[in-house]
DNA sequence: AGCCCAACCGTTTTT
DNA sequence: CGGTTGGGCT
């Protein structure tokens, strides 16, 4: 079908103006010219979905089927929706600049919510609020209406309240065992009176953004009608990760009623679904055709980034999933290595060993950048992390805190939100006492009483609570002056640049002062992060303008171009491709995780599996699958067998290895445990199993010599082939880590040194990992 | 109001 | 083991 001989002249037209369909393959090029009606686009891992996409996308626009406006396109992260943006403006220029309904599912919902907010009764100038406001505000109503904080916590509630909304449900909609989870019954209460809070402080949030919209575009035929009409195209972007309420969003703007369908496009990959725990469900996917009846199913299957080996690995490793849609990847890369399994004797010697190849790799002149190690959870990262500043290689760790996360960057933002809005309670309750001012707990609540009476913001109240004798003359001079300070930051903002504007309420308020006070490590490094922000904040006209950026845009790609091997989580890793890639931590236990394998039965196990299928398709040429024998979890030594994902690959696809004395025998005993007729259940296996043995005192005491040949003395170790000492660092001089903070050097040996360091000790490490203390 | 210590807990993460 | 949190003490 999507030849051109077999398509009227329109097309043979349409390629001469559109060049992108050239380098399509034929099931791509159906895709993009498969316009009409619901189209499911099944693309396994590196077939090219984005090329597609963002072909099918500029193939709309120059074919005039459709202004950018009349196009829906919907992605799960700012990043692909960036990416997305970059690559279409590259296609058909600066048309995409009129896209303005290309971005994730969260900022379209908002935008389309600060429209016709008024049908929720909510202001269209209305505060996303975010997880860490979430939580304090349900700990205020839950002590408020006299529940045991410890017994029912505020993040389990959150957790519940943030299901329900993904999966669609209004308080008045739960059923009975939904409502039981909570307080013994009092679930749905708080749900309603949390959303009565949020509709009071003219805030929703995340969740919300979606549900409103639904809640909008349901009982209102006009409104829904409208964006109908106003959508010609819609696209989705990981369709394998919507939840309910995403569906249910799509659903109301692509259905047409007593039509087969609106112009839908779906694309997604149901191998790769891995995010059910946070609401996301396969079956939206597997049930396209029956939602979107007379839908066109087209297979992305020829792949274009891995090895004929690493595919037919993790083709082989899926296949033991059940209910799948069914692809088979296929390349016409020519042979090349097996997959490497490597068994090793501790967590220290998978560090270890994995150090070393990367070593290999660049005296090999290849780029760390292309080398990635995935981990099944963020505790595996520490091991790696203190090899690599021993033997100085080059890391980076993706994830973690995120900039808009962490606590200096939050405090700014809320000082900046309460001038912005002085009705954001939320705001004005995290800095009223930040830096410490000497407002308490007692001040709060008379604020809150003062606010609640005269129903007024708690900002307000603040003000005229100062007309009154309630607060101690203390407290109460405190309160003048800050909300002084407000008011002149409130009139500077109408002049000043904001990025202007957040240095000066930094400064005046003490918050830098406070941090300076410090001294520490962490403190300088959150001035730096402070500066940042302002930095950030450059670009924005307005204060209000920023604020909206960041509520939704919440991430902080640095891209910096040193020559660093990556460290992160499989599912961080998702979407991206590596050359060489390392999987540590196969035993099970850690990969498949304990917790999947405790709870949530088959199905959890099939995600797990999923994620492996991930990790291993993220490997261009090289996959190195590593297990420990023995590793130390909690501090707590633990020994485990390898994973039962390593059996699942086919044999002569990898290459088996172990530095362990007894070889592979020792490997095949493990194994061999399997034979159990209950192992492969995943609840009764006891996996993870601690010893007493000798494995144990050896490793602990650390009197186990790990097999001396393989390991590459650390004076002679590549990071330091390349060595220029760096010229203002001498021995004798006071420097800064960024996580060990200040110390002495008392050793300099090419671009290494060794510093002494106030907090952390002795320890050697790169040079390019400190710098002179001011 | 603020500091310190003990108890607790411990996948994966976006918006 | 190590980070966080909350309660209790000063």
């Amino acid at each position: 079908m999507s030849d051109s001989a077999l398509t009227p002249p329109r097309s043979a037209l349409t390629h001469a103006r559109e060049p992108w369909l050239e380098s399509l393959n034929a099931p791509q090029r159906e895709a993009v010219l498969t316009t009409e009606g619901p189209v499911l686009m099944l693309a396994g891992a590196g077939t090219g979905k984005t090329a597609a996409l963002t072909a099918r996308l500029a193939h709309l626009v120059a074919s005039r089927r459709a202004w950018p406006s009349e196009i829906l396109c919907v992605t799960f992260t700012n990043k692909a929706a960036r990416e997305m943006r970059e690559r279409v403006g590259g296609l058909i220029g600066p048309a995409v600049e009129g896209m303005p309904w290309l971005g994730t599912f969260h900022a379209i919902a908002a935008r389309m919510l600060r429209k016709h907010a008024e049908l929720v009764g909510l202001q269209s100038n209305y505060t996303i609020i975010d997880t860490d406001d979430q939580i304090r505000l349900l700990k205020q109503l839950i002590v408020a209406n006299d529940l045991d904080e410890k017994r029912w916590p505020a993040r389990q509630l959150a957790g519940l309240i943030d299901r329900w909304k993904n999966r669609g449900l209004l308080p008045g909609e739960l059923d009975a065992a939904e409502n039981e989870a909570y307080a013994n019954g009092r679930g749905e209460q708080m749900y309603r009176l949390y959303q009565d809070r949020l509709k009071a402080l003219n805030a929703c949030d995340f969740g919300d953004l979606l549900l409103h919209m639904v809640t909008i575009l349901k009982a209102h035929g006009d409104v829904q009608a409208e964006y109908r009409r106003r959508f010609k195209y819609i696209m989705v972007d990981e369709y394998q990760d919507t939840n309910t309420v995403q569906y249910l969003w799509l659903r109301l703007l692509a259905e047409v009623k007593g039509d087969a369908g609106h112009n839908i496009c779906v694309v997604g990959d149901d191998d790769q679904s891995i995010y059910s725990w946070r609401g996301a469900e396969v079956a939206n996917i597997l049930r396209f055709e029956r939602d979107f009846p007379g839908a066109t199913i087209i297979k992305l299957e020829q792949n274009y980034r891995s090895t004929p080996q690493i595919l037919a690995a993790a083709s082989t490793l899926i296949g033991a999933n059940s209910e799948r849609l069914g692809k088979t990847l296929w390349t016409e890369k020519p042979e090349g290595e097996k997959l490497r399994v490597i068994g090793v004797w501790d967590g220290p010697e998978e560090a270890r060993r994995v150090g070393e190849d990367a070593e290999t790799l660049m005296r090999d002149g290849i780029k760390l950048a292309n080398a990635a190690i995935l981990v099944r959870a963020q505790f595996q990262t520490r091991e790696f992390e203190d090899r690599f500043i021993q033997i100085g290689l080059n890391y980076r760790i993706v994830g973690g805190f995120r900039f808009y996360e962490r606590a200096e960057i939050r405090d700014a933002l809320a000082y900046l939100r309460v001038i912005a809005q002085p009705s954001d309670d939320l705001a004005f309750e995290r800095i009223y006492n930040t830096p410490k001012r000497g407002l308490g707990q007692k001040t709060l609540e008379k604020l809150h009483r003062h606010a609640r009476q005269a129903n007024m913001p708690l900002a307000a109240a603040a003000l005229d609570i100062c007309d009154t004798d309630e607060l101690p003359p203390r407290a109460r001079n405190t309160v003048v002056d800050l909300m002084r300070s407000f008011a002149r930051w409130r009139e500077e903002a109408k002049t000043l640049a904001p990025a202007e504007l957040a240095r000066m309420v930094l400064d005046e308020s003490g918050y830098t002062e406070a941090l300076q006070a410090e001294k520490s490590a962490e403190a300088a490094g959150r001035l730096e992060n402070l500066s940042e922000l302002a930095r950030a904040m450059e670009e924005y006209e307005t204060l209000g303008a920023f604020l909206e950026h960041v509520s939704l845009v919440m991430d902080n790609d640095s891209a910096d171009d040193a020559d660093t091997i990556t460290i992160m989580t499989m599912h961080a890793a998702k979407g991206l491709e590596f050359d060489h890639v390392f999987l540590p931590g196969w035993e099970e236990g850690v990969f498949p995780s304990q917790r999947s394998l405790d709870e949530g039965g088959l199905k959890s196990l099939e995600e797990e599996r999923r994620l492996a299928y991930v990790a291993i398709t993220r490997a261009r040429k090289r996959c190195t699958i590593l297990h420990a024998a023995n590793r130390r979890i909690y501090g707590q030594w633990t020994s485990a067998i390898p994973s039962r994902f390593v059996e699942e690959l086919p044999e002569d696809m990898i290459e088996m290895e172990t530095t362990m004395t007894g070889g592979a025998s020792l490997w095949r005993a493990s194994f061999s445990e399997r034979d159990d007729p209950f192992a492969h259940v995943a609840a009764t296996q006891p996996s993870r199993t601690m010893t007493r043995g000798p494995g144990f005192r050896r490793a602990s005491q650390g009197q186990y010599d790990p097999a001396p040949k393989r390991i590459v003395e650390a004076g002679r170790s590549a990071a330091s082939f390349a060595a220029k000492p760096r010229t203002d660092i001498a021995i004798g001089q006071r420097v800064f880590h960024d996580k060990f903070g200040y110390g002495q050097v008392m050793g300099q040996e090419g671009n290494k040194l060794e510093i002494e360091f106030e907090q952390a000790g002795n320890k050697r490490l790169l040079d390019s990992f400190v710098r002179p203390a001011d």
